[in-house]
DNA sequence: AATGAGCGG
């Protein structure tokens, strides 16, 4: 170790130099023999008293830059319910996580600054790949294409009941599966299937309207009001500050047919509403 | 003028 390498380490005698002037001198003896190296440090204190500080520090061997313990104990034969099984972790049973090191150093130096928490999850959740459970493409099973069409195969896929339980469950609301699962009636083996039918709108697949121009104080109730009577209203949205929840004076309005979200459009674009003139136009597909 | 929330893994 250096000397001047062990100012650098120091933060308390950074701490002093901004407030100190004077250089403090240190001499460093290392003793071949000895494992313990000496600093005899000199310095002078603001009110002009001289002072000597001796400081002692132990050479550590290092094998590598982990605890020795801990390395000590990698070495270790398996025991237990381990015992004769080969060194290492095994993966089937074990997940190794990220070795995080904690590194302490002086100031705060963010030219060299670790990645931030942030980033190391987000590296973490790309490297814990995302995969459908039902096509297998990269995104979650509730957003996939096919889930309308597949979601009905996986549940009966995924039910370890024999078919004689599955239709015994398929009548009574109450009754358990042998998994003791809770398995909504809609999503019951022989259900029909969400939406309008096999290959249907899924949830955000409505046609849905962008009504702008909306009066702030116009309620979702009112607009379902306002909106029912050319058919079925699947959905409406008003958009809000997400603070205040103050309506932003724009809404959306999902009909389960497109005929009927057609017939309000042209209805109600350029209609009156609270006094002010509503404008109705297809919404475009939410996305991010 | 203006295009939505939040779940998961």
């Amino acid at each position: 170790m250096s000397t001047d390498k062990l100012q650098s380490t120091s933060w308390a005698d950074d701490v002093d130099e901004t407030i100190a002037a004077p250089e403090p001198q240190i001499k460093t003896i290392t003793t071949p023999d000895s494992d313990v190296i000496t600093t005899i440090e000199v310095r002078t204190l603001p009110d002009g008293k001289r002072v000597q500080v001796t400081r002692k520090f132990k050479k550590v061997l290092k094998k590598s830059n982990v605890n020795q313990a801990v390395a000590d104990r990698k070495t270790w034969p398996k025991f237990g319910l381990e015992k004769g099984k080969p060194a290492g972790p095994d993966r089937a049973t074990t997940t190794v996580g990220e070795n995080v090191v904690l590194k302490l150093s002086a100031g705060n130096d963010s030219a060299v600054e670790e990645p931030s928490e942030e980033q190391l999850m987000k590296e973490r959740l790309k490297s814990k790949k995302i995969v459908c459970r039902l096509c297998k493409g990269d995104h979650f099973t509730t957003k996939c294409p096919y889930k309308s069409t597949l979601g009905d195969l996986d549940s009966a896929q995924d039910s370890t009941q024999t078919p004689d339980e599955s239709n015994a469950n398929q009548g009574t609301a109450a009754a358990a599966t042998s998994t003791g699962k809770y398995i909504p009636p809609s999503q019951r083996a022989g259900a029909r299937a969400s939406g309008a039918g096999p290959g249907g709108p899924s949830r955000d697949e409505y046609p849905t309207l962008r009504v702008t121009n909306v009066s702030e104080d116009t309620h979702e109730d009112d607009l379902r009001e306002l909106f029912r009577r050319f058919g079925r209203v699947q959905r409406v949205f008003i958009g809000r500050d997400r603070e205040t929840r103050a309506s932003k004076g724009f809404a959306f309005v999902s009909f389960e047919l497109r005929s009927d979200a057609e017939k309000a459009l042209e209805k109600v674009n350029g209609m009156g509403y609270d006094n002010l003139i509503l404008s109705v136009q297809w919404s475009q597909p939410r996305d991010k």
